[in-house]
DNA sequence: CTTGCGGTTGACGCTGCGTCAACACCTACG
DNA sequence: CGTAGGTGTTGACGCAGCGTCAACCGCAAG
């Protein structure tokens, strides 16, 4: 008993031009190849096939498919890691689904968070998921409702401070000033100050966050991209001495 | 204020290359280009790559990105089809994961589990008296035809999603997670909707099983053996974690 | 001047085939 | 026996989003 390539693709579901690739593949040979070059293919083929479209429909790559059916691979054992990957990759769509659903509501919400809208060029919103990762749910959700109450010329406000202290950081950094330095301590203290004013921050007896906070926060200035733009927009470096500000006045004042 | 191109990656936490491609496809124009051929980029390039960024990271291709920011798409739009896009992705991947997990479970089971007869693990002709007992001879009767109207593929599927809940119940329990953990909550969520599709439980006025319901069938995977063993085939302890998890799901969305 | 880092423009690679394109075979019909 | 039409064959490009050479050029420091 053999077949043509296209009874076989119609027998199995597929399509001659798969037929044709596994065999460039070396995954399924036909089992006869006629004078003219038409590819016939027998039971055994059939079956192999089967296996084959088993394995795919399971999403296993087709290069893993052809090591299981040489026997150079556990098909238990690939099919476990292939799972996990898949279950990643769930993790990420569930998480991407969720971002794209709350920039919708953002959005639908005519809350229409330009770049303005947002404090420290960080949107809280938006990275909603980081903040409650990094400080905890309750941190986000004190932050949250802090932000919201404010008026809109108190966010303003609270933005323009924002921008200011940058501006200054940024001048500081053009001018060669050392973190060190008293004048870039006195922005620190009135970053610090700033700071202070928002609620959700963990926060030490005397008020104010905690030095671990305020030095954190210098190093996500720099690892953390969308930061780093903010203050070096002001100059190349910026965030790194911001970052080293931050750190010296955290030792000095608030340990 | 300007930067050269590995500034700009360095800053906004992409590639060089990356940024010359969105040149390329005419996403991202450098401001100035000198006479070297080197890119400079402005603040307003900085600040249309962090749109472009922020719509990648939501999963948008860079086509659909193009025409967002060149006005010819609403981006509101743009995100809903997308969102759509992303869920069928989910529905899919959660279908071979589905398949993947019951493929290992027979393979390790090694028992072939042929037993398209049951869902629920649970084969309702062969408990026909304690369903009528338990939920009436309505019940049974609209299940039976319900149960018996699907054509296998659907069956298959029916056990398979049942399977895979089960499995990630095991998974849980193994991780030490609580009832009320929303992780686990999200597994009742499924478990429910599953439920749901089933024709001949009690149902309430917004549609699905009530609370009464999902709960004593928490109960019955507790007390009786034939379905603990199927949730503590995961792991000692599952049906209790299961039973638990459905009682919080009951108290917190049903009643 | 050399070294070394950083920039530039091609061009291939990856995944799993779909989709022409150009050409050969086979079968049935007139 | 010629021909039309269905079925095969072997390339080769395309897709999405860059990673990764390769070959060559600029620029600042020693």
């Amino acid at each position: 008993m053999e077949w043509p390539i296209s009874d076989l693709a119609r027998a199995s579901g597929t399509t001659t031009r798969a037929l044709r690739h596994y065999g460039d593949l070396g995954l399924l040979q036909p089992s006869r190849v006629g004078p003219s070059g038409y590819r016939f293919y027998d039971q055994d083929g059939l079956l192999r096939l089967q296996r084959i479209l088993l394995l795919r429909d399971l999403g296993l790559p087709l290069a893993t498919i052809g090591e299981v059916l040489a026997g150079e691979q556990d098909a238990e054992r690939a099919l476990e890691v292939h799972l996990d990957l898949l279950k990643q990759e769930r993790e990420r769509l569930d998480r991407r689904i969720r971002s794209v659903t709350t920039t919708l509501a953002k959005r639908r919400g005519g809350e229409q968070m330009t770049a303005n809208e947002s404090f420290d060029g960080f949107d809280h919103t938006e990275y909603k998921e980081e903040v409650e990762q990094r400080w905890g749910k309750a941190a986000y959700r004190d932050s949250d409702a802090w932000w919201r109450a404010k008026s809109p010329e108190e966010k303003r406000a609270f933005q323009d401070a924002q921008l200011a202290i940058a501006a200054d950081y940024g001048a500081a950094k053009q001018a060669g000033l050392a973190a060190e330095d008293d004048r870039v301590q006195a922005i620190a203290q009135r970053h610090y100050d700033w700071l202070s004013g928002i609620a959700g921050t963990p926060q030490r007896p005397q008020g104010g966050p905690t030095a671990e906070y305020f030095a954190g926060l210098g190093e996500m200035y720099v690892e953390d991209p969308r930061f780093t733009a903010n203050y070096d927009m002001h100059g190349q470096g910026t965030a790194k001495l911001v970052r080293d500000a931050m750190r010296v006045y955290a030792e000095r004042h608030l340990s």
